[in-house]
DNA sequence: TCTTTATATATAGATTATCTATATATAAGT
DNA sequence: ACTTATATATAGATAATCTATATATAAAGA
């Protein structure tokens, strides 16, 4: 099964920031491992990607850098930057009460307030 | 600390026909029960969520009803259509999808194909 | 009594994230 | 030779939600 993209609005930023806190990645590189991670329920497109990765880098949450592959190709790098790992926390935090919060609304229908 | 809206992004509507699973509810009710069930995580607007009920039984999705208050004041109920229990049991597996993968990019880093 | 806040629904227009489509270029496989 | 995979990029379309605004009544407070 298949699941609706609009899901996807919000976590994506927070998922390529994930991947960087890894290790330095280049963009074509994040979309495979984000399929392969998430038994392709992301199958995130390059015209999604490259503009984020463009995006983040204004916000200097990511600097880049060229650097030649084994077979002379050029590829382009990308590093989390403090101010990046930084905002991942937050994100990562906002997914936590986010995704408690839905999960209680769908299981038990039980309010916070009563416990 | 409050999150970042565009998560809700494709849940909204889960979250709406989970609160009419239970009972027929009218909008502003919807918006309250929401707000307690999930410690005001989601606070939606009435803005928001009118044109979306109006979206949801252009669909099918719910029937809605005109009933008046005890202070003769007149609320429009909403009621869950079988189609409309139909997709929110598919919206429910979708969130579990989604989630999980969400999680297993967030926490670890292992990919399915390893296990 | 007057004013503000809460209840209740509704719509227009703006914003934003992501998607589709398209473009370019090289490497590898058939 | 042709197709598929690798690799990056941008323009324009789509879709979901937001803000702002409007209307109307009830309740609460000054």
């Amino acid at each position: 099964m298949s699941i609706d993209k609009s899901l996807l609005t919000g976590s994506t930023t927070t998922l390529i920031l994930k991947l960087l806190e890894e290790k330095d990645m280049y963009g074509y590189e994040m979309i495979e491992t984000l399929a392969n991670k998430s038994d392709h329920t992301f199958d995130l497109k390059a015209g999604t990607l490259y503009p984020i990765l463009h995006g983040l880098e204004k916000k200097e949450l990511v600097e880049s850098y060229e650097k030649k592959a084994d077979n002379d190709r050029l590829r382009k790098y990308y590093h989390l930057t403090k101010k990046g790992k930084n905002l991942l926390k937050e994100k990562k935090e906002e997914w936590t009460i986010f995704s408690n919060a839905v999960n209680s609304v769908l299981n038990g229908g039980f309010s916070y307030a009563s416990i």
